[in-house]
Parts: structure tokens; C-alpha cells; sequence
DNA sequence: GCGCTGGATGGCACTGAGTGACAGGATACT
DNA sequence: AGTATCCTGTCACTCAGTGCCATCCAGCGC
């Protein structure tokens, strides 16, 4: 998967810029996918479109698709970058490890909408989508099994990961769908936070109190239907 | 993806069966890639191992790769039967929905666990199987997206689905890495049960009291460094 | 200036996946 | 019988992807 080049070498930062010939492809790419349709565009097309031969254009994309997301490349290592710095509660500094992500794609709107548009309408590019998505899911599954997750934890790092990720993609998916009516990047943080209070330390039967965020309190209260008094009679005989 | 042949018509009822073309394709394939390798082995190779001609081998398997995940079209039938027949609460429905994919696995374990082997050792297998997976999920989404769920319920069907097949997808793993060792369908169904109920009707705060599992009743406390009193007061405050 | 070296590029040729078109051949139905 | 239908094989074609080699263009030392 990783071998995009990305041809950054330090100097034009976002993937939105313009004039490397990255850009150059994925640009020429996008309007003739959007004009001829994915798979009747062959790949010496989008070379010519770009000035460069057949053979160069695969020393880039050594899978055709990936023309289209180039840009992962660069936000995965962001995110790894954010997982490596940051500390905290595991589970939301993994999903606050996303935020590069959905920071880019809304930097860069205009390309990523025209570029979900072709997306929809072909197989070989929502399989390839799938698969870059999962690259993250695998960088937040790998951080988190190196966590304590309390109990199953190998098992929760996994499950866990996915459900960011999931969290993610809807994110994204409403944000295409609907731009500016929502902020990405809050409704994410929000869908993190459900997820790290349900399935974090406590809400999974695991490990006691006190570890990355001692002064945060919570309760939650299934079954509304015992009194305040039974609930914490239950409580005292809890732990 | 769907557009494998089955070639059940009605006869030979599991995946492990022998004798009809298609599991002749199987297991002349799998035993290809496992003493040739999977990249060195061609379409070519695999239509003669089984005495048909190239072109008909791939109206069996549209791509390459799916001769060796012909099952899954057949699972994800069953899975897709077993949501629409049974009833009760939404997310542990799903989750058990996915049981006649772990039992198949089981009983088709020889074959599986080679496959397991040449898997592991091939990106375009591994991709492969990824996209067979997303099936279940999306499956599963599918299904979850038409119960309620609470709050924000057209996300967190996405997300349970995403957290389920994570969950299956452990479990297989760790089935194919210590077979016997753990019951795969238990332990499925004990993840299964943490994930519905830390993320469930009640998990998220998400509607009353009152629907699937009314006499259910579980606290969480977060932070014991609290008093019993001040918890209840803190819950008589709440709703 | 010159020569050298390393990386990026292009051209060429080759394998193999996947597909459309057509032609038998078997089977089933009437 | 005749005929329609489904399955299969053959042929031919496009195009993705790759290895090999020649070339070109920096940069750098001298």
C-alpha cells in the first residue's frame, strides 16, 4: 500500500497544492474520470495528461486507482505522527489522532467532493477506498495494542479501532453528503468521545479507577426504574 | 463482489464439500498456492489443475483471487437469512446472525486454515479478504440501520457493524492461531455481549428505559473516589 | 572547463488478467 | 423429431503492471 510516492521533499506542504507533478496527476486524473468515467481511462491517458510516460506514471501509482489518494499517503503519517506525541486517555488520542485527516480532506474540499463523486459510481475505487481506510484502522489498532485496554485488551484494541474508524468514515460520509451543515472535526470528537466512554477502561469491565483522567466523573444509570437510594446501595456493593 | 458462482443448486449443501467444479477450483487452487505460490500461479494454471478452460474459470470467479473465497458467498446468504428471521435486541441479533460464518469455518477447518497460511503471505489475498469481510459489515449495517438505535442511530448502525466484524474477525484469527484452544462461537458471543451492552440502547444514552431487556439492570461508575451519597445525588440530579 | 555518479525518466518488450464475440454441444422442453 | 437454453471452449483483443536497458540531467569534485 505505502509505496505512493509522495514527493514532498520538504517543500509544498499540502496535498491541495498545485504544480509537482503529483498534483499534476491526481488533478488530470480526477477530470478525465469525471469526463470519461474511471475504467474507460487507461493509465497512459492520465500520463499524457501529466506530460509524463506510461511507465513513469506507474513508478508513482504502482496501482492505477491510487492516482485518486495520494493524498493518504501523507495523512497516515500525520496520524502516526499525532499517536506518537500525544498522551492521554488511549482511546480518545487515538481518535483525536484522526483529526489531521479530516482536517486535510476539508482543507481540500473541492478535490475530495469531485473526487467522491467518482468514487460512488466505481467498484475498483470504493474496494481501494476501503482499503486505505483500513491502513488507519491498522495504525490505531496497532497503538492501541500497545495500550492497557484491562481485560481482552488485544481483542478490544481491534474492536476499538474499528469503531473510530467507523466513526470516522460516517463523518466524512455526512460531510460530503451535507458540507457546512455540521463540523466534521466536532462531530467526530463527539462520536470519540461516545466510543471512549462505552467501550474505555470502565465501560468494558475492566481495570479500577484512576488512571488518565482522574478528575473526570461519570454515571451512568441503566434502568432507571430503581430509586437514587437502591442505586447506591448497589454501588456500595459494588467495588 | 457477489457475482461468484455458487453451484449449489440444491445438492452438496457445505462449503466443504467435494466433487462439483467449484470445489474442485478450490482445492486445485489452494494446493497451488501453497507449493507455487499465489503470484506465480496462473489463472491458466488453475482452469487445467481442474480440467476447464481459462475463459470458464473466470465465469466461476470474475477475479482471481475469489477462488479461494467462493464460502464466503454462500455465508454471507445464511447470515443474510438469519437477520431477516430472528427478533430481540438489534445489536446481539447481529452478532448472532454471524454465526453460521464461525460454525462453516469450523467444520470446514482443514481447508481454512491452509487458506489461512496462504493468506497471510499475500497483500492481494489479504485485500481480497478484507472486501469479503467489508460484505458482512455492510450486511450488518444494513440491518442495523433499520432498528432505532437512539440518538444519531444512522451512525452508530454503521459503527456496531464496523465493532461487530472487528470481533469476528478476532475471533477467527485467534481460532486459526490456536485451534481448539477456545471455543470461537463462545467467545464470539461474549464479545458480542460486551459490545451490545456498552454500546446497546442504553449504553449511549440513547432512549428510555423499557424495550428489549427491560429487566436488566447494570451500573457504571466512573471515579470511586467519590461517596455512595454523592453518586445518588448526582444521579437524582440526572433525569 | 571535464569527468563522474546517482537518481529520475522514457522506450521496449513481455506476462497475464479480464472481456467480448462466436461457435459448438449438451440438455430439456414440447 | 425440432427447438430453445444453458454451458463450455476458442480466439482475439485491451490494458495493467513489470523488468531491462539506454538516456538525460543534476550535483560534485577536480
Amino acid at each position: 500500500m505505502t509505496p505512493i510516492r509522495v514527493t514532498t521533499p520538504g517543500g509544498s506542504a499540502s496535498p491541495g497544492d498545485s504544480e509537482d507533478l503529483n498534483s499534476r496527476l491526481r488533478i488530470g486524473a480526477l477530470h478525465l474520470f469525471e469526463t470519461r468515467g474511471f475504467d474507460t481511462t487507461t493509465a497512459e491517458d492520465i500520463a499524457q495528461s501529466a506530460g509524463i510516460s506510461r511507465r513513469t506514471f506507474f513508478r508513482y501509482f504502482p496501482v492505477r486507482e491510487d492516482v485518486l489518494f495520494s493524498d493518504h499517503a501523507v495523512y497516515l503519517l500525520r496520524v502516526e505522527q499525532r499517536l506518537r506525541a500525544a498522551r492521554g486517555e488511549p482511546i480518545r488520542v487515538a481518535g483525536v489522532a484522526l483529526d489531521p485527516l479530516v482536517d486535510g480532506l476539508v482543507a481540500d474540499a473541492d478535490f475530495v467532493t469531485r473526487r467522491a463523486v467518482v468514487i460512488r459510481e466505481n467498484v475498483a475505487l470504493r474496494d481501494r477506498e476501503v482499503l486505505w481506510l483500513r491502513e488507519y484502522q491498522q495504525l490505531l489498532g496497532g497503538f492501541l495494542a500497545e495500550q492497557d485496554l484491562g481485560a481482552r485488551s488485544a481483542i478490544f484494541a481491534q474492536i476499538v479501532a474499528a469503531a473510530l474508524l467507523a466513526a470516522l468514515s460516517q463523518v466524512i460520509d455526512r460531510w460530503l453528503a451535507a458540507p457546512g451543515s455540521e463540523d466534521p472535526r466536532a462531530l467526530l470528537a463527539e462520536l470519540v468521545d461516545e466510543i471512549a466512554e462505552s467501550m474505555g477502561e470502565s465501560g468494558l469491565r475492566g481495570r479500577g479507577p484512576g488512571a488518565a483522567h482522574p478528575e473526570r466523573t461519570g454515571v451512568v444509570v441503566i434502568n432507571s426504574r430503581l430509586s437514587a437510594d437502591e442505586i447506591a446501595h448497589l454501588i456500595e456493593g459494588a467495588h
